[in-house]
DNA sequence: GATGAATGAGACTTCATTCAT
DNA sequence: TATGAATGAAGTCTCATTCAT
């Protein structure tokens, strides 16, 4: 039931927000009463925080996999990664828009247990490209720190266009990002 | 009167979300009474409205600008046109914040007019990519599409994070950017 | 267990009042389900009946054998019965706080259980006053049902800030409060 | 209006009680709406505070009065803190009772506000007896903390039970008390 | 003897908005 | 130009209670 009532909520949040979703509106697309659900919520931030809590933990998950393989090039690393993400994001759509919008209604006690996690996230893909650095895989002398902005910026924007039954599936566009970050889209000239 | 209302409603839009400032947090702020708010303003909306509207013209009027200037190179074009977003989330970062995340909350109507802004605006990098693939500057077979979306999540992104009055300024970060953009970050072999 | 449960629930309604306790505050505090409750106890007026009767009950138990003992002359029984009292709202301080509080909350044919043994109460003490003139121990021309009502006050009251642990213990309040009754507090000149 | 609101709700609370009341018993006695309520009282707590603040306030006032005026024998003060106790209930029953009856309902930071007037009163009177004592108007080695108690509650009590339009009136009632508290109540024997 | 899922009414409160002045 | 009294719908949440197990 709890469960149910979650895949409804995520829903919800995402198409018209977490302030914008009543419990009315929860507990009409349930086809249940209000006190069922304050029977298994605590309250409707209680939801948001699952919401979060499931996101980023599935995601740190996926990448600590990713980064502790060490049969991985740093290269083949972020490769994963951004994959990852862009998988996350196609499949639970609806979670990741309230995950990257709706961070501002969690309480202040709450966002202190989120948002370590979110800059982990972050600070794991600077990682790798600081030892892709070192290997010789990557540019000497980048800001893993920006760089790494710009590629989570790339991967999650994505939750605003992508439409997962268009006619560029998931892998193709890991590999235009990829083939952009990595190669970069200039035409490269033969004077060097 | 009504200007210095707009600018402490888009911070307070900012800081809370749409749905989190009220009518009574608006005036509070101004130190007038409803009546006032209602007044200069047909209602909420119309002030979310009048914010999408100016940040989008803004934005729109200066990548006109950017892109109708025929001593530019593609490469530059797109160069000016990143660095607009950025420095424009830079000084008006709640505006940018606004325009982001509450589009959601605009009615249908006038929905309406600014998606095709938005689109308008996206459609324009795409075209300059594919005119600097035509020109030779960029790399032939692009998806010029999808790479708009990237070149757009990557700047902004930003807003998420970026410190105006942090280490790097918007020129660096504009740079760092387009290098990666351009040529990528994968160190170079000479085996080509 | 029904008992134990009536201690807690007395503590309770002493403490948050009939009104601001709730079956969920009850059940908590006996680490036990609704269903526990709704096993053991009709509904929420039912616990307030049963402490309403047991107070007034034992009080009137224990006026009567008061009363009727007739070795005691009406100056030592109206001294007992204040005793009597002092020494229930001490020892039952919660029962007795949800004895002169809560009454309200009684349903009107609880009510009409109750009611009549309250006024059985004061009317036994009014009586007591006038045996008390007719045999010449009290002063003539009192009015009973007035003085009764002074006596029943005095020490009602003391369950609003009497401390049991206090310096005074009940037996020395009690005496206090008779001497005053008996001969007031007036310096007693030497011109009759 | 507020005043007009404040008179019914006095009156609802009496009868209710300060939980048994809710807000929309209050708005429609009053024939308003809830948003009424709201714009004229911060909460329910709000008007609960105005109550007690009132009640309390008037009460000192009148103390102040009494015990300021030099003429007086401190015989004649009790008498009239008496008098103005019992006058207070007659005429404000319902503050009266909401004000003895309700103050568990206070948030802490309005009870800290309150009870120190509370105690001013009763402390008050404590300090009449005092002086009393000292000028040879009362026995010596009274209690007067004890007494001041038994004296607020033989006046209070009486809105338990007092009918103002019944054949006692008011100072009737003051003098019968006062004859008891000075005089007291036994029959004088002649030996002594 | 005891549980816990589910209810639905009703609690307090906030809100955007209107309108006479 | 600005006010402030008034609204009523809708919001979140709590509550006493029931009932199948």
């Amino acid at each position: 039931m709890k469960e149910k009532m979650m895949d409804t909520i995520i829903e919800l949040f995402g198409k018209k927000g977490f302030q914008g979703t009543s419990i009315q509106d929860i507990v009409e697309a349930n086809g249940v009463t209000k006190g069922t659900f304050y029977y298994y919520f605590k309250n409707k931030e209680d939801v948001l925080v699952h919401i979060h809590q499931s996101f980023i933990d599935h995601l740190l998950e996926g990448q600590e996999k990713i980064i502790t393989n060490e049969d991985l090039s740093n290269c083949e690393k972020l490769n994963r990664i951004v994959e990852l993400l862009i998988h996350n994001i196609r499949t639970n759509g609806h979670s990741a828009l309230v995950f990257f919008q709706e961070m501002r209604h969690l309480s202040e006690e709450k966002t202190a247990i989120i948002l370590p996690k979110r800059q982990q996230f972050q600070e794991n893909i600077q990682k790798v490209l600081e030892e892709g650095m070192k290997a010789g895989e990557f540019k000497k002398d980048l800001r893993a720190d920006m760089l790494s902005y710009a590629v989570l910026g790339m991967a999650n924007w994505s939750y605003f266009w992508y439409e997962p039954d268009g006619e560029v599936n998931e892998e193709s566009l890991t590999d235009l990002y990829m083939q952009m970050i990595f190669k970069g889209i200039e035409e490269e000239t033969n004077d060097h």
